[in-house]
DNA sequence: CAGACTCCCGGAAACGTTTACAAGAAATCA
DNA sequence: TGATTTCTTGTAAACGTTTCCGGGAGTCTG
């Protein structure tokens, strides 16, 4: 009686019982015929015509509840704006479509609490794994990343021994490269103009440009360091506090989009650049080399840290049981026009012009 | 017998039935406490301590099938690398997080199976809707939107009556305000760095330019018009080409990322902007307010589209049965230094630089 | 104190799919 | 021809959750 009306509904969208019911097979038989395994001739031409004039589509939400598996991996980062995520996107898109997996990216806004909540919703089964770049990271966070019922891999610090895959560079180096070389060039009078000390990579960048400095036993001007975010706008209102107040001979920039914030900040101040202040960026992205001058920028890698955060995901989806890796990829630094000795400015070098 | 090995499996992760045996209650009390609906204080103790002590976490495929919902909308876009799509992603996000769900975004790279292929396989229920901005259209293509099982919102030209919602702009218009604009200034010798023309917005844009310069009484000398595709790079190839063979006074880009690759081509050929030569973009991104001269853009509206196509989307997801609805946002045209008459090239006026 | 009402609980159905298993039919072989 | 294998099919369990429904205990009301 009641049990006849199970898979009839009118309304609905029409299911496998539905494509079973109208090509007069059980569904077990549809199914296998539906996924190309198995059916006798006759049966397969029943249920393709069945599937065909009800304009059958699978649900894949009842698939993977049986498959264990989606097929889908996720990406979450802080700001798609900032393009070091998007090389580092291409790089585990490329992975993970070579698996057969489809990549999805999530962009947090460098909100905690979203990123935990996605973590806690998409991790839940929605996806197969994910990868996470966090810039921030409190004890919640990290509790989430390690309850998580998927795999994670994480881009960036975390804490010392979080029993977690993980892909580092040292951006400590990184800075220190920077100033290594701007020292070399002759400048002495460096400031840094820095995203928020509360984040990981800040607090990191911090410390490596003070120990650089001290290295070369230079001491810091307090007046010379500025904090903004890791953003355009509010790194350019970063540089022009610092530029009102002291006179750098050049200026290191968190990331690339802080250092084209400081570009125009110091030539709406009238500073000629490299000439009179040299501009070293960070991340080394697409847009160092859209600039005018090109921008030298310290490379984080960011593309191979992706290609091996998604290389370590596969892996621990196929196997589950590995223990916790850490790999590190090392900073290197690209010299552009913006720190080039005397390079005049308007007009980049044809061979650091990119083909 | 078997039957009493059921949710027992040593290996698995905790399921509801792990949280209702350990804590001595069925799964539907423990389903009904773990959603805070109903049950006494005593029952909600011990069902929140055994989740805690075995570290139930939801499955939330599980929970999908049975509610019909995921709280997940996606967006597929071509390439996430191009500014303009960050910020129509950014005015997405914000209406959809508003609504309680979480947006997804997919790169498709351009590649149409890609996106048919995306489209088969996140509509089919891992996701309550989705928006595309497809660049590229068949036939295929417009069937896998319209059969969607899920809300689908399109994001930029379809086929003329295609029962979709829609939200498109006028990229003729566009173009024709870029020539009205250089035509007004005094530039003659307009010349054309488009996309690839059997994109819907390429073709779009090359007949606007035709039109545009037809409207002011101006002969299109071909060699003035070239096509690359729509990245940075590609742009500046041919730009080069261009400017090989002719000598415009003006350059009209397809979008913002061309117009920066013409930018290089052109300071690396000696011409000066906007002196020797005026350069408009397209798609008015942030990249435009990035750069040495600061960019003229004609703006399509993307924060608004996507602001639109994702109300129209939730609108449909509450109401399935509403009619295609189509809107049209216009495009407007920023003026910078990029095509000012006579503003000295490296120094922005300082109204023009974003705060 | 009987009846009505509320509240809490457990059994079982349901979401839509895949798949283990067993049984029946057909084909092969001795 | 009888036994064995192969192929196809259908029944039913399973994935993990939510929710309808009915029953039982407790409380209120007249």
């Amino acid at each position: 009686m009641g049990r006849k009306r199970l898979h009839e509904s009118t309304d609905g969208r029409p299911t496998v019982h539905t494509v079973a019911a109208r090509a007069g097979v059980s569904i077990a038989s549809a199914s296998r015929v539906l996924n190309g395994i198995g059916g006798s001739e006759e049966t397969i031409r029943k249920v393709r015509a069945a599937a065909a004039e009800v304009g059958y589509v699978p649900n894949a939400i009842a698939r993977s509840l049986q498959s264990q598996r989606t097929g889908l991996v996720a990406l979450a980062v802080e700001d798609i704006g900032n393009p070091v995520y998007v090389s580092m996107m291409r790089a585990i898109e490329a992975v993970v479509a070579a698996s057969g997996r489809q990549l999805l990216v999530h962009a947090t806004g460098g909100q905690i609490a979203n990123e935990t909540s996605l973590l806690r919703r998409l991790a839940n089964r929605y996806v197969d794994g994910m990868i996470v770049s966090p810039i921030r990271v409190t004890d919640d966070h990290l509790a989430a990343v390690v309850q998580s019922p998927v795999p994670v891999v994480v881009v960036g610090q975390l804490g010392a021994d979080a029993p977690v895959d993980n892909v580092r560079t040292d951006s400590r180096q990184g800075v220190a490269l920077a100033v290594d070389h701007l020292v070399a060039t002759g400048r002495r009078r460096i400031g840094f103009v820095n995203g928020p000390l509360d984040t990981v990579p800040g607090a990191a960048r911090d410390a490596g440009f003070r120990s650089a400095l001290a290295g070369h036993g230079i001491v810091l001007d307090e007046r010379l360091v500025e904090v903004g975010d890791f953003q355009y706008s509010a790194g350019r209102a970063a540089a022009e506090r610092l530029l009102a107040r002291a006179r750098p001979d050049a200026l290191v920039c968190a990331n690339d989009l802080i250092a084209v914030g400081a570009l125009h900040a110091l030539l709406a101040a009238g500073r000629r650049v490299p000439e009179d202040v040299a501009v070293v960026g960070m991340d080394d992205t697409e847009l160092a080399q859209m600039m005018f001058p090109q921008l030298s920028s310290v490379s984080l890698g960011s593309a191979e840290r992706g290609r091996r955060a998604a290389e370590l995901l596969l892996q621990r989806i196929a196997d589950p049981a590995l223990p916790p890796r850490r790999e590190q990829v090392p900073p290197s630094l690209a010299v552009r026009a913006s720190s080039g000795a005397a390079v005049p400015t308007p007009r980049p070098r044809t061979e650091e012009v990119p083909s």
